[in-house]
DNA sequence: TTAGTTTGTGTTAGCGGTAACGAATTTAGA
DNA sequence: TCTAAATTCGTTACCGCTAACACAAACTAA
């Protein structure tokens, strides 16, 4: 059943007595296309399954209707549930998307960068990987005129870019905000690797809501880890190794590292367990599931990130927004309490 | 810093004063180019960032060097590793991935088959949504000379397509021996929709472990759900019934779907509950937080599938292997024993 | 009747590459 | 010294599609 002839407008047109532009226009639904003869060529077309090649249009038009996006990785549910809103705006607006990972490697996320370019799209969305420190590749885009923009993970020193993120701040906040109202005084924080951005903005929301409610800040109740068991273990370690100084809260940045720290105090069979309280950035699924559940999550709203990030793009693209007019969408987070 | 004139061969050529095949034929590396002109052109290109434009090379050379993928959802791990599986190989062999999720709708489904189409991708790696019946959208491929490989989920009355699949049936096998090797003699299966083709090769592998054992089997300990929770509830309610004939052990068609059975099973105190043993399909990187967890899990392997896939898809686009000498291709599952 | 409009279709150039073919220059062999 | 064979680069057609422009036929108005 393999066709040996591609069928072409050229291939239409001959089949049609017909030359390929009157083709071209009736299938695109040019006005100074007789009705007719529309009907003709509609007909042939999908009688003949014509499919317009995407190269050669890309080509001419200048334009893909792609868009790409890059991020580290499609296991953390954060990435997947924004690809969601970015695909749904895109398509319905008649875009297509490319997803690409860096797998949290500069390297890859460089020949990510470059397959796009070369595919020209039209517009990047990108988380950048922890390591990425030199943004070259991905200002090759806007110097070809193809608009950026950083979301969750950017390059937070620099004002020149665009960028759509999750208000971890008031996230980190309103947690924290939410523990002092259940009568907390001694609320640990669990950090996030300090390389990347958001870190600093959780520490503020966390740092902020004590200071508002008059509750006094120690130096012993704050720890960082990264996304390695051990190091988490050793930080909660840390946190938990003064007796006068004993937390009865955790706030953690994201919840898997939160649930290796509950698990770890579980299993050193810690005297107040049942009365420390815990929430963590996430709203994973998998929380109906544990034995000790946080008592609440900072659910990151990722689908709208997503799509408030391929919205900006596209105002972008449109040029209804000028690329050098530096924008920055902040998306709040919402306190999940658990039943 | 937005260049206006983009950087073309014929931008190039007219700078260097040479012709665009010169310059073309320099950036690939042609033997009847001078060694010198070579090493003028690309210094040239590398300054002034050119970049070629992949449509006009689709155009001339009539392919994309990119495969698709269609694939239910990016929120079941199995497909997302799967697709680390196919992204390693392909790059590998300079090929780029278009991921599009159908999230199991066949209106969706068809969409993302004609927009990887007109894309003219090389080659496509397709998981069926669970309403697909029709394969219209997916035939046009393979009419227009597109390789198409099944994975996962396929047509599985169509001997007339590529298909790699999970060993599930050897998976489900494995699971119930070893529960019979524990002692146990009332197994009862949890199966998936009748729908999707693997369930039944699940339970072909559970019923033929018990009869190469001599273990009786009872149609008591047998029940079917899919993914919604209240229907696992009430799947479970049956199979632990009848007391005279209470299981002891359980396999399950995926492993949240399992965890919500444990959770109803506790939460109703069953009485021998610490007793029961049970696995599930999936290997949920959770499971270590769980404090009534799995004794075993079968590892599908998904990396392995995808990496199968994408494999045998690459032959059928190098004409190593003829495109209607259909492959069925299956990956054994691991039973992983917890802790 | 003649000129100006309207309507419908064809001609053609060009998007950015590739590569077959031709042509000019240099080198080698007799 | 002269011819044949390399070596190196340019000319050109083409991939599939779009759309500006040209153009012919039919229609309208004066």
């Amino acid at each position: 059943m393999t066709n040996n002839t591609p069928v072409t407008l050229k291939f239409l047109a001959e089949k049609l007595k017909m030359s390929v532009s009157t083709v071209s226009k009736a299938l695109n639904n040019y006005p100074t296309i007789n009705e007719y003869t529309k009907k003709r060529v509609q007909e042939m077309a999908s009688d003949l399954h014509f499919t317009p090649n995407k190269s050669a249009i890309n080509l001419k038009e200048k334009k893909s209707r792609i868009i790409g996006i890059i991020l580290p990785n499609l296991l953390d549910h954060f990435f997947t549930r924004s690809i969601y809103g970015v695909e749904q705006f895109a398509t319905q607006n008649g875009y297509n998307v490319i997803i690409s990972q860096s797998h949290d490697d500069l390297e890859k996320e460089i020949q990510s960068a470059n397959m796009l370019l070369r595919s020209r799209v039209d517009g990047l969305i990108v988380a950048i990987s922890k390591n990425t420190q030199d943004f070259a590749h991905l200002d090759q885009f806007e110097n070809m005129g193809i608009p950026v923009v950083y979301y969750t993970r950017n390059p937070s020193f620099n004002l020149s870019c665009h960028k759509v993120l999750g208000n971890t701040f008031q996230g980190c906040y309103q947690a924290t905000k939410f523990l002092i109202d259940r009568g907390h005084k001694k609320i640990a924080y669990l950090g996030g690797p300090k390389m990347i951005n958001f870190t600093h903005d959780r520490f503020n929301g966390y740092i902020n809501a004590l200071k508002d409610n008059q509750v006094p800040f120690s130096a012993e109740l704050v720890a960082y880890t990264d996304f390695d068991k051990e190091n988490t273990i050793s930080a909660i370690k840390n946190l938990f190794a003064n007796p006068e100084n004993m937390p009865t809260a955790l706030v953690a940045f994201k919840e898997p590292i939160l649930f290796d720290a509950i698990k770890y105090l579980r299993s050193i069979n810690h005297p107040k367990f049942n009365e420390i309280e815990c929430i963590g950035f996430g709203n994973t699924s998998f929380i109906s599931y544990l034995d000790s559940p946080p008592i609440a999550s900072i659910e990151e709203n990722p689908e709208s990130v997503g799509e408030n990030a391929i919205k900006l793009l596209l105002q972008l693209i449109n040029k209804e927004i000028d690329i050098q007019n530096y924008q920055k969408v902040m998306v709040d987070c919402k306190l999940i309490v658990h039943g």
